[in-house]
DNA sequence: ACTCATAATGGGCACACGGTCATTATCGGC
DNA sequence: GCCGATAATGACCGTGTGCCCATTATGAGT
């Protein structure tokens, strides 16, 4: 192998390029050409590394749902419940991601390569909402929730109105306080 | 004014057109000529009734916002809570209304189209927000909840969890009883 | 019956997309 | 210094988009 560093580099440039140009222009900007030229490289490039321009955005998928669950299953059971409910909304939900989910739902090809491998349901969302109802289980079998609280509704709720606060899609603006405000008005019926 | 019911079915014509392709293709498939064809017209007419064809969606969006707007607004009173806010769900979140959601996602023109009309949010998760909490903040009135529920938060967190539940986009299947479910786990806490 | 403002038509334009591939550049092994 | 496998280049292609506009059809008023 005789560049074997620069075939991954030049992996890792065009997922990182993909984020700054999803960040800067959002996802309607995300196209196989914007992302080359941000790389710094031409665009046959991309495929030889992906087999096409969706193979590249489900790979910058599944590294961005690996992060979001590393977080979310860090989750340390010493910490207020809130607390922790709270910061793992803001770690799941980084401007990245919700530009991911925006790209997502508007790409099919990308939703059908990801189908491969999540069987159904927006990635992320999807992985979140799992993550988090792990969490809240966990949580209910320790007893700082009620017996009988449902830990998927919980997730799904949380998930659910995190996402739509996030990206600022819901009511005014998504006040620093408001995230803390749903988890409280969310949890405050299942705590024990 | 030689023709003007001929005007306004062209344009009625197009809007039903949309809103067929919107449902049996998806928002990808809903193009000026997918719309125009489905309609039976060639492709010219649509510009002589809008400026353009985000134009012609803004329009689509406006129409539904008021519907789901209508809806919302005659819930009656004396029914139970869970039963309204379930049934305010439903008939917000159709499958219309769902991809018309994600169309504003995916065009960036509509949604800025919009804008104009819109201050901030996205169209019709953003009103259906608003009467919700205008609706339950009537109900706290009454004292149907507590005085001190919020009605803001509580709208929030139904339409967050209910657009993605509806969706399809959190966890396994919609399940028919898991809307009633949400509602339910949501307003426990508020009812007084 | 004729006129003519108005509406509808659809071929074609400019543009951007993802993707291909012959050509050129790179660089370790000898 | 040369060779040869491998990587990178970018002009080019087919497709589909929204939109324009010269042309044709319509139908009410006289």
């Amino acid at each position: 192998m005789p560049t074997g560093i620069a075939m991954h580099d030049a992996r890792e440039r065009l997922l990182a390029a993909a984020e700054r140009v999803l960040l800067r222009d959002g996802q309607n900007a995300l196209t196989s050409r914007s992302v080359t030229e941000e790389a710094g490289v031409s665009k046959g490039v991309l495929h030889r590394h992906f087999a096409d321009f969706d193979d590249f955005l489900a790979e910058l998928v599944r590294t961005r749902i690996a992060l979001a669950e590393n977080e979310i299953g860090s989750l340390q059971g010493s910490e207020p419940l809130v607390e922790n409910l709270a910061q793992a909304l803001t770690s799941v939900f980084t401007p990245v991601n919700l530009g991911l989910v925006k790209a997502v739902i508007a790409r099919d090809g990308l939703r059908s390569r990801l189908r491969e491998t999540t069987p159904q349901g927006l990635p992320i969302l999807n992985e979140a909402s799992a993550s988090l109802a792990a969490y809240l289980d966990a949580e209910r079998r320790v007893g700082r929730l009620k017996p009988d609280a449902d830990p998927r509704t919980l997730a799904m709720t949380l998930v659910g109105t995190g996402h739509l606060l996030f990206a600022g899609e819901l009511g005014g603006l998504p006040d620093e306080s408001a995230v803390r405000e749903v988890v409280e008005s969310v949890v405050v019926s299942a705590v024990s």
